[in-house]
DNA sequence: TATGAATGAGGCTTCATTCAT
DNA sequence: AATGAATGAAGCCTCATTCAT
């Protein structure tokens, strides 16, 4: 690794953390999830992207192909580090109400602390997804996260406390819906309506209420606890 | 082909239609709304949305100045458009109940059937609701929105069959967010989880999964009706 | 004059000077003056000239054909009301020092005061001529300014005040040299020399020296008069 | 035939003479002063220019980011080449009077055999020098012009020759006004009063009056000498 | 005499990408 | 593994001018 026993010890002095190819393609990576995040995939510019990189133009080129290449890999970067830390919540070790309360709670949150990644998956769907549907690795990732919930669910009614018909893909899509929207329509929402519901109590409300909407349904006693 | 046959001779020569600012105007306004809700902001193509109008590039921007000024234009349009029909369901003659539950079921399925209106929506907000914040107009027609609701909120309270606490804000947000992510995200949902939801059935029970979601923490005696 | 009995009052109201084709072409080439000046011939807009106009863009075209033939005719203003002026200041009355000394403060006052119509000329010179060209009036009318000075030169000889070989165009060319530059370089004169010289007093010293430098080489006792 | 024969057949293939990028933008600086002096700013046409270079339009881009940025650095070409002559004239050791003579004649021929300069100022100056101001450089740059005038003239009256009131500044008005104006209004002098002073001996007779005008008021015995 | 609507042609600029080393 | 220079293709927009009444 890096300027193997060459002649060239030119560039020894500074950037040195040059010449690590990976090192060089995750600095590339975490520019393009910015950039594209902000303008979209034909809003981002190869051009701006190059300059806020610590290397050049040249090299994203190298490393990624084309411009969509580079737009395909940020976004699975994007959805890999989501997915990892859903996996590390570990809710099969809290009582099933507990642990679903914890998990509306939970993406609530992360979604609302990581709009870049809401908005790549805006962009996405934008396309049409066209470019998830090239990367089977995303799709294979993600399903599992409905694997965590219907093993709450199923903890649940085992123990009485969930309601016998209570579907783990519908709870997962309303989950995600407030939690998505509470992001992805932040700007329009402010605009027409005031930014009420975007302040701290205003997003506490929010997050309270969507426990409070996705539990009544599914729990037989549906006061919700306090924990968060 | 154009106009073979039609029924209007007055100046038979060509271009009859023509010579018709308005009609000319909303001829490039839908095929605008088409482009743009397909492509994005950056992503549609002037040339390509005059191609499909029935007049040239010229006259895109001798209505509507460039091509921001007809996005801006183009979203005012589809908002008025929805904020119409809403006006236009008339529910305070309804009982409280029954006209929550209409409402919801409205904006689900307008919401559906109008996916290129979700569509320029979602693009705004990735444009961080530049456009939005310049119209004035748009902000002020769907104000409304929210004021409607909380009339029949109101209703409820009065007549004894709503909660106290409903806040109308809250309400209309969640309705928009199970609506608006029920297409919003469709592409990638479907991808992940496969489309089951998406199906025929899969909409009519998210629809109603929306209506007791929505009604359960508000209505007194959480029983949702048939009506839809 | 005006609206002949016609059935049609319906712009009796305001607008009344319109159907006056004189007044709408005089309208129209006061707004062009200003326009060319400002802009030169390619830098102006034609668009921007109707629009400063009391009436329309089509009316410029119906009075001027094009474009250049609008330019043609402000140009042949400019230079006739010039000339005019030129012709009002009779001096043959005075003696031929006195009036050698006011022509060169007239001239130098006259351009000072009249920047747009130096422009007009700077804008033709760019233009190699090409439209004084094509105007044989234009010619015509400001030959007479060397005539006019040759005159007084004639009259200072005889009378023996002034030197025998002054040429009167090479005097004229001395005298349209330092006031013209003293208008049409005053954007770049003072930016890289200050405009010490472009302030009321720079400005009457300048004057002054054009005064003393035209009179010296040609006066026999060369002081000058304080007359101004 | 561009490079047929070529003595450097470095890189045979083609275009030996590019990734020299400053030859490149030489070859394009060249171009757009020929350009610009014969159109000005907004007659030129930047096909036109690139048609011309031996490099393509997407290179002037490249180097000189639009048409305004390519103006300004031919502008400050302009300048600078001049102002370069200024100072490889050396006055400094020659006689004050022979000096500032030298300084005239060598003003008024300079200006007559640069009239793409003389034009480009021209056109600056229609523009009301925006351009300029916003070049430091070429402020700075000819700022020294009356310094070195102001050196003459100082040695002139410490030995003697040079009245005391003599005003660099004004002077170098004058011998720029006359020189300027003889290139400048060329076009439009010459179509009304004919081009006798155009022709070789009357340039010769203008540049010597030039001399004898400015140093008649300047020097204590105004009989000017042959130098030139 | 007057006008609102319309337009072909051409202008300036940007983009993702490749070349040559 | 890296890079500064270069670029064809296509994008957005403006201009003087004419049409149809």
């Amino acid at each position: 690794m890096a300027n193997s026993g060459g002649t060239k010890p030119k560039s020894s002095r500074k950037n040195s953390w040059k010449q690590n190819p990976q090192a060089v393609q995750e600095n590339i990576l975490r520019v393009a999830q910015e950039v594209f995040a902000k303008n979209g995939l034909s809003g981002a510019r190869v051009d701006e992207i190059a300059a806020m990189t610590e290397t050049s133009k040249r090299m994203v080129y190298y490393y990624f192909g084309d411009k969509e290449g580079l737009y395909r890999r940020t976004l699975e970067e994007a959805y890999r580090k989501v997915r990892q830390k859903e996996v590390d919540l570990d809710l099969d070790h809290l009582d099933p109400r507990a642990a679903l309360e914890r998990l509306i709670r939970f993406t609530f949150r992360h979604h609302s602390e990581n709009p870049d990644f809401i908005r790549l998956v805006m962009i996405e769907n934008i396309h049409h997804g066209t470019y998830l549907a090239q990367s089977a690795t995303i799709r294979d990732m993600n399903r599992g996260a409905v694997d965590q919930l219907e093993r709450i669910l199923k903890r649940g009614r085992d123990e009485g406390v969930f309601r016998q018909d209570a579907d783990p893909l519908t709870i997962h899509w309303q989950i995600s819906a407030m939690s998505f929207f509470n992001v992805s329509n932040r700007a329009t929402f402010s605009l027409i309506f005031g930014d009420r519901l975007n302040s701290a109590t205003g997003q506490r409300q929010l997050e309270d209420w969507a426990v409070e909407t996705v539990l009544r349904p599914v729990v037989v006693d549906p006061r919700p606890s306090d924990q968060g």
